[in-house]
DNA sequence: AAACCGTACGACCGATCGGTCTTCTTAATA
DNA sequence: TATTAAGAAGACCGATCGGTCGTACGGTTT
């Protein structure tokens, strides 16, 4: 029988190594200025053994993009998803976001939102790939509107869709204003708050400040 | 008397046409993406000869910072600046700023919104010039609120920076949303109209659908 | 022990980057 | 008419870009 491979566990451990910083890196530079010169210098390697793990820029650019899921996946919606299905999931999920922001996990606050606003002047693969991440998490929002709805903690004429749209905003919104502004993304958790509170049939469910 | 110099116009001639290229291309590859060998490609003049007006790239990028802040003064802010102070002053600036981006006045949407998330990690003259730029609309929002709350529009109890934060986080989703996700910007336009109704004294200043 | 394969390196490539310098044209001024 | 100054072009610079190629190390299989 055949253990584990020592090749094939140190060539992933190189590539869990490169994607990490590759992230941390674009979330500064964007997808686009990220340079693999850059991403080499940094982890003391060579920028052609690279190469050995993707075949060009733009593929790692896309196993970027599924390391960021990945992590985004972990820290954001995980902890989410241990809340009672419902408001205070949906609310979970916006407070979770920010303080993926506030926490500074990221040397540049958010690899998707600098990479989706690149992405929108242009077309290919990886803009695809972003635009398709985009949508898998507006479906994400309006999935635990609807669960809400369901449970009759929001009102039966509610728009998941639109509602999504604006959890979304305001979070979107909060990683601009606090990087740029140094605001605190107070504003951001406030609104989204005192959204759901105006709506919640039960308003009890959330907190009061 | 000396009437206009020759000279002096057409280098101002030039400038303004360079300016214009360089906001349409950093809309789409941002500020750090534009580059002045395809800026100079595009306008069939020499790269060297830029460098006859500005005398680094960074200089360039301020000007061009400069620029957008005009275009966006003259299609966005001046024709809300039409309407009556108040409710329907604010939403009208709302809507302006969609119409903006739905009519594709440039070929990336926004100049301000790439420029400014790619800033949200760096630091340096340009994205503290980007982050003066967005305070000043951040303020005009606020402004517009507190001038719908002193008019009797909006209840007294109405935090201008928070409402102002909702305004703009919908504008800025909007964008995202339609360019990457081909959605149309009416949630955007949806949103903001139903939370002011929401909140209005009088909802008939503002438009049903 | 030999063959094999995943990993990684250094040297090197053409293209493009921001930027400099010299030259030429054109229009205003003395 | 001679001089001055602004605008623009072309040749050129070192640095960096993404990418290729040949080679070497080390663990796996036969």
């Amino acid at each position: 029988m055949t253990g584990t491979d020592g090749r094939l566990a140190r060539g992933e451990r190189t590539r869990t190594a490169v994607l990490d910083a590759a992230v941390a890196l674009a979330s500064q530079a964007g997808l686009d200025g990220l340079s693999l010169g850059q991403l080499a210098d940094r982890l003391h390697v060579s920028k052609s053994g690279l190469f050995a793990h993707w075949s060009s820029k733009e593929e790692l650019q896309l196993a970027a993009i599924e390391h960021a899921r990945d992590q985004w996946a972990r820290r954001v919606v995980g902890p989410a998803l241990d809340r009672p299905r419902g408001l205070r999931r949906l609310f979970a999920l916006h407070e979770s976001r920010l303080a993926f922001y506030s926490e500074r996990v990221l040397p540049g606050g958010c690899f998707f939102a600098i990479a989706e606003f690149e992405s929108t002047g242009r077309t290919g693969v990886v803009p695809d790939r972003l635009a398709a991440v985009l949508a898998e998490w507006i479906t994400l929002l309006e999935r635990l509107v609807t669960e809400a709805v369901e449970l009759g903690e929001l009102p039966a004429d509610t728009v998941p869709r639109r509602l999504a749209f604006e959890v979304d905003a305001a979070g979107v919104a909060a990683l601009l204003h606090s990087r740029l502004l140094a605001r605190s993304p107070d504003d951001a958790r406030q609104a989204v708050l005192a959204r759901l509170r105006g709506l919640a049939t039960d308003p009890d469910l959330l907190p009061y400040d």
